[in-house]
DNA sequence: CACCTTAAGGCACATTTTTTGCGTCTGGGG
DNA sequence: CCCCAGACGCAAAAAATGTGCCTTAAGGTG
């Protein structure tokens, strides 16, 4: 209930919101996340440290949710034709960005500091909103597709759990692998 | 490579492991979370609270070792006669004890404070390991059995990213049906 | 439009945590 | 038995976090 009760687009509230995060972004890419302390994105954002404190409590909740923001896809998945090339589509570009290095920081930063698990919980509806775009798509075209249910557990979770369980290289292929599997699956992935 | 290098089991600083652990797990059981800080942790476990920061450079990496000790599990999985028995059972368990309140947190700690993903990628092979010896099992009894690649993928995977993702309760039938769709899959879980 | 109410921010200060330099002690090896 | 290196304690400095109180500004009201 702290996080984004911003009175309105053009309050004060909002303007400060706007300059901490951009502070953040800026000061993570020009120093390093080692620089990003609370005082000096104050002093960046032109805000005593207080305001940061009472706003968001300590510096993991400010950074989950600039994590979060950053996470949120800008656009619905492209479309291809089919739902075949859609899912691949959608899914390899998942994982090229949540498996670089700053997408696994992107990640990790938006678990952390969320107590509730309220903004882990809106990264998951970002990938079901991509997913539930996707099917809806195949279903207008006649195509029987998986739920998305089925997608979030066997193609989002392996791919999040070894980003977070399992350094390692993740190649594209391995997004094609999945999709693979889910779509040969019965329709629905029980 | 700050971890665990003690130089001997009865050497001083493997006692300071041992008390600093032993303060963590005495300070959370009985003041909660917030109670621990590292100077807190420091006069209970008898060491000055340089000798913490020294070694784990933060609270957030003492965490991440405690937990990821608390997730270690204490005995192979047991043998219910058959493959299915085995793995439903293991996955029942496993569910049960990471979507606790508590077991939600350890989870949380050990993916935190671990820069380089070695705590993570311990718990991971933690599961790795019992999967494995139930799969064993299961070509001793001369069971088909999917890869330990396919259960961590279609099984765990899933398990851990609804713990971590999506707030809510996960009952043991979730467990159930995971195991079910990998033993009905073709073999290997391509 | 002027006024009121209230949430949010600034500021200064107190408290707590984190870092660092340096001397000492412990344990392993020659 | 002596030496070396790493780990710890201690104390002081630096940085951070948390709080009380006053001021500002957004949004609603008459």
């Amino acid at each position: 209930m702290s996080r984004k009760p911003m009175a309105r687009p053009g309050g004060r509230s909002a303007r400060v919101q706007a300059s901490v995060h951009a502070a953040v972004r800026e000061i993570e890419a020009e120093a390093g996340r080692a620089a990003l302390t609370v005082p000096a994105v104050a002093a960046r954002a032109g805000v005593t440290p207080s305001t940061i404190y009472r706003r968001w409590g300590d510096l993991q909740e400010l950074l989950s949710d600039v994590a979060v923001e950053r996470l949120r896809p800008e656009e619905p998945p492209a479309d291809r034709g089919s739902l075949d090339a859609d899912l691949t589509s959608w899914a390899r570009q998942f994982l090229d960005e949540m498996a670089s290095g700053p997408g696994r920081a992107y990640v990790r930063d938006a678990l952390l500091g969320d107590p509730d698990g309220s903004n882990a919980g809106r990264c998951s509806a970002y990938a079901a909103d991509q997913i539930e775009a996707v099917v809806a798509r195949a279903a207008e075209r006649g195509e029987t597709a998986p739920t998305v249910e089925a997608v979030l557990d066997h193609v989002v979770a392996p791919m999040m759990y070894r980003i977070l369980f399992r350094p390692g290289p993740l190649p594209a292929a391995y997004a094609d692998q999945l999709v693979r599997a889910v779509l040969a699956a019965p329709p629905t992935g029980r």
